[in-house]
RNA sequence: GCCCCCAUCGACUAGUGGUCCAGGUCACCACUCUUUCAAGGUGGUAGCGCCGGUUCGAGUCCGGCUGGGGGCGCCA
């Protein structure tokens, strides 16, 4: 049974990287029909927040992505949150230090700082030297008497470590660039490096996908997986996700977390779809997937080793495509927050005018790149334009105002108010006065609407209705 | 500094030795449709980083170089 997980630190909002993470897991898991697991990694007290963990779950429920186990919902390798999970840790480590395959390390601060520079000075990586391996027992009680506090270092063997990974191939690293680190820290708790392999022992997992940033330390995982007497899950790196500068995606980029893009009005659907294409693709280069065509389609054998720049302009295109496609009435719900945060609508919403909202938002759907347009694009059906200086005086003259004049007795005289009519009966107007279809056109758009462009003039008039047409018209010329 | 990964249009990708004077999508440009803005339709600009090698033949295999990314923490 193929168990994958997803480990998010809640030290921030979803990021966009993290999310892709999380989905490649998502669908590997579906694909294979497994389980997806949610971990929370909140080790780091000073950095975790509660706030965060819940932000990343409703986020990824956003998104769209379920998980089978996890700490909202519990499991039967719970708990599903790391500082929920010391003492195993600790019980783990106590064993390995009874066996001497870790040790106490008395290092301070300094000392360490020392050391590293050191290394770095003979060429060597800024790692620890073992200094404290073997330690006299004089030494150690000195030590214990001056009250220092230890971490629990691993002894790093001198051996070539081999990965062969799902989406690199065979990645050899050779013994010399590593040097023994920490697995628990003087304040009882693991480092990260120690409590992902002991969860995802404990957890059963089958297989590690995770970013390329993951790739070097997987050489300290396999040797704590070795020193437990566990045996290794297959590992597969992804590719990173960069920004335009080609560097990793951050705040400098702009927006880089899901909720961002959530309240920006992006679609869930069309993000799923946007990040799955990251790193990733078919042999018919299809673009559009639902989420059910992208279970079936994903395989880690089609994962892209380099890395991929993540394109807003085309997650924005691939948005507009999606809300062209959606229906109306979906639309319209998802619409609704954004239309209240601009006072446009109130809590309260009758059926008539939701019906009304509604036909302006289709009026208007093709052209919406994002929710958060939708009040300004439809504003002027539900309150009174604002005429522009500037377009009113290259559209409103004497001559127009005759002509929006002339408009007015035509559309108080048609009594089926539909844009055919409406239509109709202008276009005959302008054809016996001899005027361009244009020049009457868009001053009587702009009349209406106080806008040079929008909807469909007759779409619009339509749905405004033959009074508050007139009426605009009216109090613009008069 | 040391270690690891990577390399097809500006971006995402297809391409697994000949069918590729490299295909699709976004962006861009032009034309078209048209009451505006879009959407749509048609067409276009643009790419195998470089140097060697293997081979009858290389985007595709090998080596080097260059370039980019990542890691080396009592962060995750």
């Amino acid at each position: 049974m193929v168990r994958v997980r997803f480990a998010p630190s809640p030290t921030g909002f979803l990021h966009i990287g993290n999310a892709r993470t999380a989905l490649f897991n998502y669908l590997f898991a579906r694909k294979n029909k497994g389980k997806f697991i949610l971990r929370i990694e909140d080790t780091d007290k000073e950095r975790s927040k509660k706030e965060y963990e819940e932000a990343i779950i409703e986020d990824l429920k956003w998104i769209g992505i379920e998980w089978d186990e996890g700490p909202d919902i519990g499991g039967e390798y719970g708990p599903y949150r790391q500082s929920e999970r010391i003492d195993i840790y600790k019980e783990f480590a106590e064993k390995l230090l009874k066996e001497g395959i870790v040790y106490k390390c008395y290092c301070t601060k300094e000392e360490l700082e020392k050391t590293r520079e050191d290394a770095q000075k003979k060429g060597l990586p800024p790692g620890y030297d073992g200094k404290c391996r073997n330690l006299t027992k004089e030494k150690i009680s000195q030590y214990e008497k001056e009250g220092r506090s230890f971490v629990l270092r691993l002894k790093v063997p001198e051996e070539k470590i081999e990965i062969n990974d799902l989406i690199r191939g065979k990645v050899i690293f050779e013994g010399e660039n590593l040097t023994d680190f920490v697995i628990m820290k003087s304040d009882g708790v693991p480092t990260f490096n120690f409590a992902v392999v002991i969860d995802d022992y404990l957890m059963k997992i089958t297989h590690v996908i995770r970013g390329e940033d993951h790739l070097s330390n997987t050489p300290k995982h396999i040797l704590i997986f070795k020193a437990i007497g566990a045996k290794l899950p297959f590992f597969a790196h992804m590719s990173m996700t960069l920004g335009p500068d080609r560097t990793r995606l951050s705040k400098r980029h702009g927006a880089t977390s899901v909720r961002a893009y959530r309240e920006e009005g992006y679609l869930p659907e069309a993000f799923f779809n946007y990040i799955s294409l990251l790193g990733w693709g078919t042999t018919e280069s299809k673009e559009i997937f639902t989420k059910e065509e992208l279970i079936e389609e994903f395989s880690l054998e089609r994962c892209h080793k380099a890395s991929a720049i993540f394109d807003k302009e085309k997650l924005l295109w691939m948005n507009s495509y999606y809300i062209r496609k959606t229906e109306l009435d979906k639309i319209y719900q998802l619409s609704i927050p954004f239309l209240k945060k601009e006072n446009l609508i109130e809590d309260m919403v009758d059926k008539e005018k939701e019906e009304y909202i509604k036909r302006a938002i289709s009026l208007e759907q093709e052209k919406i790149k994002t929710l958060k347009e939708v009040p300004f694009l439809i504003e002027f059906f539900l309150k009174e334009p604002e005429y522009e200086k500037e377009n009113y005086e290259k559209l409103i003259n004497y001559g127009t105002k005759k002509i929006l004049g002339e408009i007015v007795s035509i559309l108080e005289n048609i009594d089926n108010f539909k844009k055919e009519d409406i239509e109709k009966k202008i276009r005959d107007y302008c054809r016996e006065k001899g005027l361009k279809t244009s020049d009457v056109f868009h001053p009587l758009r702009f009349a209406v609407s106080g806008r040079t462009k929008g909807p469909d003039l007759f779409g619009m008039i339509e749905l405004l209705g033959k009074e508050k047409t007139v009426e605009r018209i009216k109090k613009l010329v008069i």
